[in-house]
DNA sequence: CGGTATCCCGTCCGATACTG
DNA sequence: CAGTATCGGACGGGATACCG
């Protein structure tokens, strides 16, 4: 156990790489920016970031990222003894800086999303390895 | 081949996610950060990458990740054709924004480390499941 | 040098079952 | 509801071999 958060973890690096990466992660990114609206509890929450679409995070992926963002210090916890539970999930001041930050990236990503589809279309084009000469075949007939 | 950089490429979502995913990829983050700096060839980016400690990246990986972010309009390929030969690497202006962001990001990560190891060592205190009485057995014998 | 193609192992992560 | 434990498939990504 004593889940991380991404790959190669066991090896040395230089630590604020890994942090970086815990920020950077598939579902730490979205649920740092969730959370920058307002705190969650955990099923609220799966919902929130399944709600963007793709194949959402599992239960156990959330309680991995959770934990791992808990540890850096950037969520905080609200675990309360009732039944049934009812733990709740907030930003720390420390990790409303990073999700700030995260939730900028997001934004500039969906600013920029015609540029980039552009970009993709004339990579593909210029890529594309000769297709032509093929209805010129079919009109012959 | 037609690499994408993450995992669930395959499924659909929100294609914004996509390009997010792309910029905070393990290696996609210190590929813009470092050619934020200069201009890169090829296997000087790689050494440049693999500086920052840990198992580097491989050859193989980025290609793939240069590949998508040329795809997605990031980053200009130019290709020398001589012999030996010479490939640089360098931001677009799409690319130089995304990458100031990410800098941003993990110029962050390390200013806060000592945050965050404080964060960690309380962490991990807390949830030591009571380990004393161990010198004590020891001491008896 | 700067790739591409192929193989294959380690890890991530989803599915399932169980606890408080 | 909010987890923890375990298993197994899928895929990220390293190693190697080979082109221009």
């Amino acid at each position: 156990m004593a889940v991380s958060g991404k790959s190669g973890d066991s090896e040395e690096m230089c630590p604020y790489r890994l942090v970086l990466e815990h920020v950077t992660s598939r579902w730490g990114v979205l649920v740092l920016i969730e959370l920058l609206e307002r705190p969650y509890r955990f099923s609220e929450l799966r919902r929130a970031v399944n709600a963007y679409g793709g194949r959402g995070v599992s239960e156990k992926m959330l309680t991995q990222t959770l934990q791992t963002l808990e540890r850096d210090g950037l969520v905080h916890r609200d675990a309360k003894p009732v039944i049934p539970p009812r733990v709740d999930y907030s930003l720390t001041g420390l990790g409303c800086e990073a999700a700030e930050r995260v939730r900028g990236l997001a934004q500039w990503t969906e600013d920029r999303m015609g540029d980039v589809e552009r970009a993709r279309a004339a990579y593909d084009e210029r890529r594309r390895p000769h297709e032509e000469a093929r209805e010129i075949q079919s009109r012959a007939s």
